[in-house]
DNA sequence: TTAATTTTTGTAAACGGTTACATTTTTGAT
DNA sequence: ATCAAAAATGTAACCGTTTACAAAAATTAA
């Protein structure tokens, strides 16, 4: 007993010494334990049938040769990367992803993800080239992938069709393409911008003006409709000339500040398609002698941690970021573990809310 | 000639029609192209000697059967994951640090590592809790790692300083240990916050208020320094009562906005430890009365996007953040690919941008 | 005690590459 | 034409797991 002790010991001491740069494998604690490769695994995995002694006796090994099953290996076994790749837009310099937006998006990814025991596999992806997402999936780089802020050009539509076809777990986050059955979750965009549209019609403002992002992505389509929906259900008639385009940045809004305040006479109410944008509007009007919350009232769009900070407060339409990047990253593991392959098609509810930029004006 | 072609076809046909599901693997395409497996592998991994036309007819197949190397399969042939893991700070619903700051250097990473073909892994990890790095290397999930946001306490001192003594390859960011040797990449705060504050006192401001972090934290010491530095060249001496602590967001700024107005009718300058409590600041003093760069000069800290974005815009320390996440990447990917094992310890500058809130006062 | 079960453990074949070494083919010099 | 050297390709061991199947051990029932 003492004997068979010391020379268990030995050996994890020669081994410690002799292979000092090489890790413990499964054979080792094999050996050492006196049982059988397979029982290791047996153990590791918690296979049902294993004898209280023999799982002590591996457990024990594994301590002293300070065993940590390969990952790789297992995964290659498996035949499965445990990966999930989350691809981000992405051009050098220029900050896509340092909005709230990815931040929000990628911690409830994360989150559900890790609760599963899968890896986050962060793939940037320059825009506008060609793009292979099947190929991720082919050299067995993820099990599956989950698409922040695709935008509607060719490459993209081919890339996922290709995906789509194939049957493969994924899911776009943010942009819907209506002509098209992909996989996606999305927030109620018509609804954010209803409400925002809707509460200052009801505050008795009569023409509204409305700063929209890009129409490449659903997103800003989806606000069109949602401010049109509020006009026309107060039988106010849609008029072109309320209309403005950004880039989504905050310059874009301090730029379409000089067009815009040449309205503000007439119309004191504006909707933002998001807060940078309001905020570069803000602050040129200002300059240009117009005070938010006071001269006129703004809403803005995405609920950003900014909004809480300008002075006038901002109010924003919040959307549910990170409850998105959970319910993505939910359903594609889903569709993973249980192999299914249901569409996708979510929208959650987004809601106002107001802060003193739309409160006190008249 | 045309047999054989025939043939291939035929071969390539009844590969795809009946192996729907399962991939193409270096066999079918070594007997697809009438050559061994290893000659495949040499194609693909542009292997010295090679005849064109054996890499014409190897290319030729792998096409056909739309072959993609099993990425798994390679690393765990290699011993190698590929991949360098990042760790973030991760608490549900609480955004630690600023987007900012993980979303610049997280950009910086991945740039770095998608040219040298690494991915990138991005692990949340729950602060305050035992951390075990050295395991990501041990089930060799990673070849390498970096990690942000790390705080000073016993578990991850202890988790680091495991990882240091067996020579893996990581990189701390922003968080130096003074008392140890860890690799680490940082900005030179000493000389940020002295230069935040020698711009003031050269203004002619006598008494110069300080906000600063938690103290746990190794930058929020180092602007200590630099503040105290500043004076004591100028022959000020250094008064504990105009020192205030928050916690880096901005509720913690706008409540020690009520001790510090009341300082405000002798000291007309303030130095905040980010731009996030400077804004709480501005916005709780601006309540009570005191309009920034106006009535007090104030200098934040990050030059996050956000202050662009105030009125009046804040002026900032900017920290090279991108390039902080290259370099760290850079040399970690170094140290693994190279099997070198130096110190890491770079100080990278930082630099005073003054905008509307300190230039005008007085 | 023995046979039939059931439980536990061992054996060995994948998984899809890499790579050292052996072998064959080509090339060039004589 | 012959042979040596160089270039191209083939062979097979190995990486560390998983897992189907076989075998052994323990348990139960007769």
């Amino acid at each position: 007993m003492t004997f068979h002790l010391e020379i268990e010991k030995m050996y994890a001491c020669t081994y410690f010494c002799l292979g000092v740069n090489k890790l413990a494998s499964r054979k080792d604690v094999a050996r050492l334990a006196g049982v059988s490769e397979a029982t290791v695994s047996r153990v590791f995995n918690n296979i049902s049938p294993l004898r209280e002694q023999t799982k002590h006796k591996v457990l024990q090994a594994a301590k002293e040769l300070n065993y940590h099953p390969n990952v790789i290996a297992q995964n290659f076994a498996k035949g499965k990367s445990n990966n999930i790749g989350v691809i981000v837009p992405y051009l050098p310099k220029v900050n896509l992803m340092s909005t709230h937006y990815f931040s929000e998006l990628i911690s409830g990814i994360g989150a559900s993800l890790a609760e599963l025991g899968y890896g986050l596999l962060l793939i940037f992806q320059t825009p506008n080239e060609s793009k292979n997402y099947v190929q991720l999936f082919h050299s067995q780089r993820v099990d599956g992938c989950i698409i922040l802020g695709a935008s509607h050009n060719q490459y993209e539509l081919e890339a996922l069709d290709k995906l789509h076809q194939l049957q493969l777990p994924y899911c776009l986050i943010n942009q819907t393409f209506s002509e098209q059955h992909f996989h996606f979750i999305d927030a109620d965009h018509v609804d954010g911008s209803y409400q925002a549209t809707m509460s200052l019609l009801e505050k008795g403002f009569q023409q509204i003006l409305f700063l929209n992002g890009p129409l490449e992505f659903s997103n800003s389509l989806d606000r069109l409709k949602g401010y049109k929906k509020a006009l026309s259900q107060k039988g106010i008639p849609f008029n072109e000339k309320l209309i403005f385009e950004g880039n989504y940045s905050r310059k874009s809004g301090y730029k379409a500040a000089d067009q815009i305040s040449s309205l503000l006479a007439k119309s004191k109410a504006i909707i933002s398609a998001n807060d940078r944008m309001a905020i570069g509007l803000m602050q040129r009007l200002n300059e240009l002698g117009f005070n938010s919350g006071k001269d006129y009232a703004i809403i803005g769009y995405d609920n950003s941690e900014i909004a809480k900070m300008t002075t006038p407060s901002l109010s924003s339409v919040n959307v549910p970021l990170y409850e998105m990047g959970q319910l993505a990253a939910e359903k594609v593991l889903q569709s993973i573990r249980h192999n299914i392959n249901e569409q996708i098609m979510i929208k959650l509810p987004v809601s106002l809310i107001e802060r003193e930029s739309s409160l006190h004006v008249h």
